[in-house]
This record gives C-alpha cells, structure tokens and sequence, in this order.
DNA sequence: TTATAGTGACACCTTTTGGTTACATGAGAT
DNA sequence: ATCTCATGTAACCAAAAGGTGTCACTATAA
C-alpha cells in the first residue's frame, strides 16, 4: 500500500500536540495567524511555521483578506487520513482475526 | 480537544514511509523481527527502533515464542486514531460548511 | 505621505529523529 | 557445556524538526 507524501505530511502534521490544539482552535471558527498565535506562548514565527505544516498536509486552507491570513479546516487531508487508515478494517474482520482472539491471552500486555 | 501521549505517538509514527510499509507488511501475516528487516535494506536495528515506535502508539503488539518477537497489527492505536479524525466531523456538515462552500472561490488554490 | 499592524522569509540555535556499528543476553541445537 | 542465532541495548552521527529574533513587504489608518 502506498501512501501520497501529503497524506504522510498530514499524519506527521497530527503527531504534534500543538497542532492538535492548532486544529482543534479551528474547528470553532476560522482564524488570522496572529489570532491563533495569542492562543499560545509560542512566538507568531513558531506558530507560522506549524500551520504550514498544517497547510502541507492538506488539513487547513488560507485564505487571504485584506493583509490578514485566515486559516480554516481542510477535508481533504481528514479524508485521506480516514481513507488509508480504512485500508486495515479487513485485517480486523478476517477469520484470521479469531485465532489472534485466541492466542490473545498471549500477548505481552505492555 | 485533548490527545493522549499514546494516541499523539500513533500519528507520529504513521508520518514516516518505512513504519507505513511495515504495517502493510504485518497486514498480511505476523513476522519476527528478522523477518521484517529482510523486507528492508536498512539495518535489523534501524527496524527494530521503528517497530517500537509502532508499539508506542499501540499499532503493533510484540508476543513472544522462543527466542522469536512475533508482531502483529494492534487495533488500539488505529481506533483512537480514527476516534480522534470523528471529533471533526460535526465541522464539515455544520452550517458554517455552506458558507465556506460559497466562499470556497475566493480560496487559494495552492 | 507617514505610521502601523499583519505577514513572509531568512539565519540561527537546540532537540529529536533516523540511521549506523558494536557488544551483551537468552533460548535452541549439538 | 558450547555454539549459534534472534534479539535487546548503548554510543554515536547526520539530518530534520521545533523554536527563536530580525528584517522586508504590504495593506490599512491617520
């Protein structure tokens, strides 16, 4: 199976607790950089930098507007994320599936 | 929204090409470590260090036999994956998305 | 025109990641 | 016991990521 570099763009982008906190910010409403950047410590150049990740991987747009950038939430990139991730839903229905419930017990727990 | 450690290491380790191909791998069967490596140019030990990466984000459990580590795929880090891309669903059929669709034009496209 | 506020881009530094080699351990075979 | 093979761990290195401040540019406001 082969994954696109902006779908792995995308699961890179998710792997940082800052954009996590970046996406979910935009899940209420659209923001300019510098709105986003007072949600954080972090200085307005730190903050850049991780929504371009954020825009790398196809999970926000910018949209320009006068000299403000607002950022808003891509489908796109959820899509391709929740599009490969469904690649594996086979493994966990296959009659294979019930030796491995078998052999469960086995397993190292940690 | 809030992301645990565990699931935050799961999007990590899905952002890297070689542990993508490694879990298409353990899709098909379960395979010692050597096993793995066989499938790679890199080291035993550069795969090692990417299956615990796996592990970390509970995409892969280790079992045991003999001297042998058997992997296989672990549903945990893929359902909190997929839990967490849910969170944003209500965002894409909300209202608002009419809006955005309208202005969607105005969108760089790039 | 001049000043100001929001942004983009660059240079720089520190930490983490992705890879290596070398060595220690533990189970199976002889 | 000894030898072998699969693995674990540590030390190390180059490259990438995460952060900073500074400067140039552009659009609005005065």
């Amino acid at each position: 199976m082969h994954l696109s570099p902006t779908t792995t763009a995308a699961f890179k982008a998710l792997g940082d607790p800052t954009r996590q906190q970046i996406l979910t910010l935009l899940s209420k409403r659209e923001m300019s950089i510098a709105e986003v950047s007072d949600q954080f410590e972090m200085s307005r150049t730190g903050v850049k930098k991780h929504l371009n990740l954020l825009e790398k991987g196809r999970l926000i747009r910018v949209r320009a507007e006068g000299r403000e950038r607002y950022n808003t939430l891509n489908r796109e990139g959820f899509s391709q994320m929740e599009g490969w991730l469904k690649f594996f839903d086979p493994f966990w229905d296959s009659k294979l599936a019930a030796l491995k419930a078998a052999a469960e017990k086995d397993f190292n727990d940690e």
